[in-house]
DNA sequence: CTTTTGACCCATAAACAAAATTAGTCAAAA
DNA sequence: TTTTGACTAATTTTGTTTATGGGTCAAAAG
């Protein structure tokens, strides 16, 4: 792991501007200004503002999944676990500036220069959901025919959700759903299918 | 009901180039030049463009309407006719152009001037799923405490589910995941939540 | 009286050019 | 090894002109 205390500050000041500016209304010479350096020297740091932008994002993406996975490990009880894990969700995610800059992006010139930071929580949420889903499996509690599936059910039915949620202000009415839905998915993993 | 042979061609009209063109893209001139009338005709019959654009998305939806009407009058068993209007509301929400364009430009500019009626679809699916849900309940197969909240639930899972399905080709991606939703809110719904 | 026409107006959009901004480079310096 | 800051080239923004297209209306048609 590389700790180096001046890539650390380019990061957390571009953080502050990409986060609330956006992308394209971030300049390359404010964020060196904010550090007292010059430009240059973020480029000595990184290729090119698109990779800087891909590593905020990182580090954004980084602290959801690790306090995400605190609850996948500390969870005994699978339901309970699910519960936890989409309120926690739902929750670090609604502050994740960067990140719904990239979901907007995605209806208009799309930033394919983060696919990889995306394709890698989806990765992690998918892997977190089938360790749920398997635990829930072998204690019997969850009566699940195909892990996988489901698994991935969750995921798309999360994601769909982030758009009104973050992107069309409707975080306030939708809040009785989630609970409604965490409701539901508690009874349908339960039953049989 | 007002059956004008005039005012009926213009909406066929518009519609051929709103579908395919969308809004902006399409100009009075040529919907009148189609159904060789002049300009000022489509004046006669219909405010302004914007109340033209309005009509035909009405249509669009009031042709989904009566077909997913069918699906609530005809059903006897609930879970089979939730699972029937899901499938056959993605078929017939998939082809509906008009609907895809009104979804994305809530991204962009917003498309005010239809919100009565995308209102007026989003009640009628409200209706639906409650008519549904209670049936299911008169006949003890379904379990809910709560019919508002769940048919909204199922109604924000549907409409969140439409953003990627139309706007982000993730139709053929997400098409499994449907059939997995369909059996998750059926054994969902007939368990204790 | 109802419906249609098409020239007309004007607000908006497209096209183009000029100016300003900013991403990215690099030789020199720290 | 790291930083600087002037420099370049590409992109955005701004301003201007031209073209387009929504909407009107007096006159005509039926």
């Amino acid at each position: 792991m590389e700790t180096n205390a001046v890539k650390s500050k380019i990061v957390v000041a571009a953080d502050k501007f990409f986060s609330h500016f956006g992308f394209h209304k971030t300049t390359m010479d404010e964020i060196a200004k904010k550090i007292h350096k010059a430009k240059g020297a973020l480029y000595y740091y990184f290729r090119s503002k698109e990779e800087l932008y891909n590593e905020v994002l990182k580090q954004e993406l980084d602290s959801v999944k690790s306090q995400l996975r605190e609850i996948t490990l500390k969870g005994n009880n699978p339901i309970e676990t699910l519960e936890d894990y989409v309120k926690l969700r739902l929750e670090l995610l609604s502050k994740a500036k960067n990140y719904h800059e990239t979901l907007k992006a995605d209806f208009t010139e799309r930033y394919s220069f983060v696919d990889d930071v995306r394709k890698d929580f989806e990765e992690f949420e998918r892997l977190q959901f089938k360790h749920i889903l398997s635990i829930g499996k072998e204690k019997g509690l969850l009566k699940i025919s195909d892990i996988d599936s489901t698994a991935n059910l969750i995921l798309i039915l999360l994601r769909s959700l982030d758009i009104p949620l973050f992107l069309q202000d409707k975080y306030e009415d939708y809040n009785k759903a989630i609970d409604e839905l965490i409701s539901l998915l508690s009874s349908g993993l339960k039953g049989e299918s």
